[in-house]
DNA sequence: CGGGCACTTGATAGTAATCAAGTCCGGTGG
DNA sequence: CCACCGGACTTGATTACTATCAAGTGCCCG
C-alpha cells in the first residue's frame, strides 16, 4: 500500500495518517504530515510486552497510536515505581533526542499497543522545519512537569489516604465518564499496580478503598472498575 | 546609560548582558542577546522577599541573574513542600508562557536576588525567531523532569534515611566542592529547609544527619555545612 | 553577658509495612 | 455443567518507623 500526498493512507488506520491524531504534529497541514509519516516505524505489543528496558540506549522517540503503557523504575530497595501511564497520542523518550545515555525507566504495554518510532535524525529534521512541533512539546514538557510537581507533593505527604485520593481524583480526569450512578472509573492498573504507582503496600491500597467504600464515598465493582460518588470528599 | 550594539552594556554586569549568562541565550550572537535585553526589565529583591504568591496571575518568565530562590507548595495539610532550588541562569514561570492561570507554587528568595523579566509576549515572539531557544528549553524542561522523577522515586520510598541521602547527594553536585576532608557542601537550606523539601519532619533531619556522622559518612561543621566522607556510602 | 532562635535529644503514640491466613473469581478440564 | 486450580485481592495480627510533643542545648548577635 503505497501512501500519495492527495489520497492520504495509513497502515494503522486505513483512511488517515496517524499522526494526525498526536496533539504534537497537530499544527501541521496534510503535507507536512506526509512528511512526518514517512519518518515512521510501525511496531505492535501485546499486554505485558517490554517495550524499553532501564539502561538501553534508544535513539528514538514513541508515540503510542494505541492501547496503554506503563513507564516505570526499579527503586533502590527493589520496588517498581510507576511513573507515568501513556496512552493514545502520548509521546515518551525525548530524552533519548537530547542525551546519549541508557533510559532511566522501564515501558511496559499494559493493553495490546501499536505504537509509532522516529529517529531521532528525522525528528531533529522536523523540528528545525516546524518549530511549533517544539511548542507543542514544551506544553506537554509542562504538563508532564505539573503532573509531577503534583505527585512530589502528594508523595512528600505520609498520609496513604491522601495518596489514594489524589491518584482516584487523577484516574477521575483521565479515565472516568459520567454515569447516572456517578463518576465511572475503569482502573488501568491492579491493586498492586496502584501500590506501585503511589509507592504505598498493595494491602494498603485495598484496606483504604474499603474504607472510602464504607464511608460512601466510591462504589468498587469488581477489580477493574469504580464509582465515584462524593468527589468533593476525595478533594480534602 | 545607553545599551549600544558594539559596546554591549548591562546595569548589572558592567560590562556583558547578563542574558549571555543564561543558557537558554547561551545559542545567541552578540546582536541577538541586545534583542533580548531589549526585552527584559530587572528587579531585586532580598533574601526572605516573596517574589510570587501561589494563585498570583503572572505573564512573564523569571530568569536568575544572581542568588538563590526557592519555589514551593502549601499542601493540603499545610506544611511547606519544597519543589526546586533555584540559581544563577536558571528560569522559572515556564508555564506563564502557556496558560492563563494563577501561578500552582510560591516563589522565596533565599538569599539577595537580582532577577529578570521576559514578559511572554515578547519572549514568543523570540521563541519564533529563534528556533534553538525552545531546544534549550525543551533540554531545561526534560532534566527538570528527570530532577522531579528521581524526587517521586525516593519520595515514594517512605524510609525517611534514604531521602536524607539522596537529598545530600543531589546537594553534593550542585553546592559541593573538592576539598582535602572530603566534599565540602554548602547547605542551601535550614534544617525546617530541608524537611520540608524532602517531606519529613525538623526532627527526622537532625536525626538522620547526626547518624550519617556517628558511621563516618559525613562530617557536620556549623548548620549551614557539612563534608562527605564517604559518597559511595550515601548512594545505598 | 543575655536573649532569642535554630537545632538536638528524649519519650510517646499513631500509622502503615510486613507477615500470614483466608476469600473471591475467572478459567480450565473432566 | 460443575469441580478444581491459581492468581489477585482482602483481612487480621504484629512490628517498625517516624511524627509529634516536650525539654533541653548551643550559638550568633546585639
Amino acid at each position: 500500500m503505497i501512501a500519495l500526498s492527495k489520497d492520504i493512507v495509513c497502515e494503522h488506520c486505513g483512511h488517515q495518517p496517524c499522526a494526525k491524531r498526536v496533539p504534537i504534529f497537530s499544527s501541521l497541514d496534510d503535507e507536512e504530515i506526509m512528511q512526518v509519516v514517512s519518518l515512521i516505524t510501525r511496531r505492535e505489543y501485546s499486554k505485558g510486552e517490554m517495550i524499553i528496558i532501564q539502561g538501553d540506549l534508544s535513539r528514538s522517540l514513541i508515540i503510542i497510536h494505541s492501547g496503554k503503557i506503563k513507564t516505570f523504575r526499579y527503586t533502590a530497595d527493589g520496588r517498581e515505581q510507576i511513573l507515568y501511564i501513556f496512552q493514545q497520542g502520548d509521546f515518551f523518550g525525548e530524552m533519548n533526542l537530547l542525551y546519549e545515555r541508557g533510559a532511566s525507566y522501564n515501558a511496559q504495554a499494559i493493553e495490546d499497543c501499536r505504537i509509532c518510532i522516529i529517529h531521532r535524525d528525522g525528528f531533529q529534521k522536523l523540528l528545525q522545519r516546524y518549530p511549533s512541533i517544539s511548542l507543542k512539546i514544551i506544553e506537554e514538557l509542562c504538563n508532564r512537569l505539573d503532573k509531577m510537581e503534583n505527585m512530589v507533593e502528594s508523595m512528600s505527604s505520609n498520609d496513604a489516604e491522601l495518596r489514594v485520593n489524589e491518584m482516584l481524583l487523577e484516574f477521575s480526569r483521565k479515565y472516568g465518564r459520567e454515569h447516572p450512578e456517578g463518576r465511572l472509573v475503569e482502573l488501568p492498573l491492579s491493586r498492586e499496580g496502584m501500590a506501585n504507582y503511589i509507592g504505598v503496600a498493595r494491602e494498603t491500597v485495598s484496606r483504604k478503598l474499603v474504607h472510602l467504600q464504607d464511608e460512601g464515598i466510591i462504589r468498587l465493582e469488581g477489580n477493574k472498575r469504580l464509582f465515584i460518588l462524593d468527589e468533593k470528599a476525595l478533594q480534602r
